[in-house]
This record gives structure tokens, sequence and C-alpha cells, in this order.
DNA sequence: TTAAATTCCTGTAAGC
DNA sequence: TGCTTACAGGAATTTA
């Protein structure tokens, strides 16, 4: 699952390459995957389109084109953004493909089709809600423990569906939620509201640690995720409870429990996260 | 306003 | 062995 590691991870392997080249073709195979706005018009505003920039914000890709709209791509559950040579076969459920000006591919794939293309100005995709409004980025310096302390203690939902919300905090998915609240030992069926500021500052450090980690470690590749060169990441091999139901913590080797929360499992140590 | 449930979608794996 | 079924989940949408 693509959460910001991972999209960081794709984001920054791609900058070198797409910075300053022109889209001189796009193809759409399967045109329903752009959802703003018509295809035929997102085909029209990327060809010919000159990348200026490769950026992050939560889980979607942002580059700003010459032309000052944003193409955006949101890699959904299954979604592969990948640079190749051309001569490279496309596999099954490649979804578009854009010709670069030096020959090269960028391709997008995507099984479960639960991502998306989006190309307009800032101004359109959050007018027609197609780019929500996304909470702060939670490894930005300048998110600090208190405005998480404020962003959650009017919540009554759950830690976990709280974690999730990214208009309360970009970014974060299934996998670093428990990954965060492990670290933080607490447990995510606990309301958000009414946490103490020291469990707050402890679930600030967390958050950003298992993320930090997890870019440095090129993300997590659990399900479909690959980089930009069809590689796997590190950081599957260094969870702590994603999807580790039933084997031991470890930290006390107590058989990790899981539930359902806001329709997601949800791994924890019924001993360690209070 | 907020929160929980439902829906989309297909590959994978468990179960019979 | 081969078929059926459950499950995985990001986020928009629907319901309460």
């Amino acid at each position: 699952m693509p959460e910001l590691p991972e999209v960081e991870t794709i984001a920054a392997d791609l900058r070198p390459h797409l910075v300053n080249r022109t889209i001189v073709r796009c193809e759409l195979r399967f045109p329903p995957i752009v959802r703003y706005p018509e295809p035929e018009s997102f085909v029209d505003a990327i060809s010919g389109a000159r990348i200026r920039a490769v950026k992050r914000r939560g889980k979607f890709i942002l580059m700003p084109l010459d032309s000052d709209r944003l193409f955006v791509v949101h890699l959904g559950m299954t979604g592969q953004l990948r640079l190749v040579d051309p001569s490279t076969p496309a596999p099954v459920h490649t979804h578009a493909i854009f010709e670069l000006e030096d020959g090269r591919e960028l391709r997008y794939r995507d099984p479960r089709r639960f991502g998306r293309l989006l190309v307009g100005t800032e101004a359109e995709l959050l007018a027609s809600g197609a780019l929500p409004r996304l909470g702060p980025e939670p490894i930005d310096p300048a998110f600090g423990a208190d405005d998480l302390y404020q962003r959650l203690r009017r919540r009554r939902a759950s830690l976990k569906a709280v974690l999730l919300d990214q208009s309360t905090i970009a970014g974060v998915g299934n996998i670093y939620a428990d990954e965060s609240l492990h670290r933080a030992r607490l447990r995510p069926d606990r309301a958000a509201g009414g946490l103490s500021r020291a469990s707050v500052s402890r679930l600030h450090e967390s958050l950003r640690d298992a993320l930090q980690l997890a870019i440095r470690n090129r993300g997590s590749s659990v399900d479909t995720y690959r980089d930009a060169w069809g590689e796997t990441g590190l950081q599957q091999e260094e969870l702590h409870v994603y999807g580790r139901g039933g084997e031991p913590c470890l930290n006390c080797g107590r058989p990790l429990s899981v539930i359902r929360i806001a329709g997601r499992s949800s791994v924890f140590c019924r001993r360690c996260q209070r």
C-alpha cells in the first residue's frame, strides 16, 4: 500500500528524471482512471506539457506543469508509476503511458484501479473536489506535538480512525497508523480526544520516527508496492505489528491481537498498548 | 458536524 | 485438483 513513505520514495526517484522534461504524447488505455477533467481534455492538457517539479503532498504526487496546471497522481492501493525504456513490454493493467521527450516512458499501472489521475489548476482541482483538502504533513518540522494535540482533542472517534483521516493528518495509512500506535504504546481503539499531552507527544514522535525510518528504507512492499524502477522496498522487514496478527509482540512476546476499526484491520499488543 | 458503514476493484489465499 | 469465498484497503459516498 503506497502511503507517505512509499509516495515520497517514488517522487524522489522520479524527480531528477522528470523535471524540465516534456511529455510528448499520452496514451490512455483505460480512460476512466482519469477522474478530472474528461479524459479527452486530460490528454490535451498533458500532451506537450513540460514538468516543472515533482512534489509529494500526503499520498498524492503533484507535478506542476509549465501551463500552470498540476498533473496529479494518486496510487490508491495498487498503483505503480514506473519510468521505463519503451521496449519494455507493458504488463496487464497498464492504464496510461506518458512518452517523454528523451524517448523513455512513464507508465501508470493499477490492477485494482483505486488510484486516479488528474490535471488542472490547483484552484480548479480543489473547487471540483478532485483534490481534497489535506491536513498537515506529519514529517514537516513545523508540525509540532501541540498541533497534533489540538487536532485530536475535539475528536470522539478512535485514535486509529483519526490517524487515517487525511484531513486531520496527511499521508498516514493502515501500515504506519498501526506501527506508530505500537511505538507510542497506545491502543488503536482509544478515543482520540482525551489523550494526555504526554501521550500525544509520544504519538507525535512515534509517527515521525516510523515515517522517517520507512523513507530511509524506501517503503514497505507488503502488497504490490514497487518503486519507480520496479524494485521492492526494505521496510516490510522492519514492521513490528502490521501483517503480524497472532505472532508474538517484539517487545513482550504476547500474541498480537487483530480487531477491526473503521473497516480496517488493526494489529496491536494488548499488553504493550494501553 | 462527525463518525461509521458501504462501495468500488481484482489478485491472492484459505477452505471445502 | 479445482472451484468458491473471504479478504486486503484509500477514499468517495451514503447513512445515521
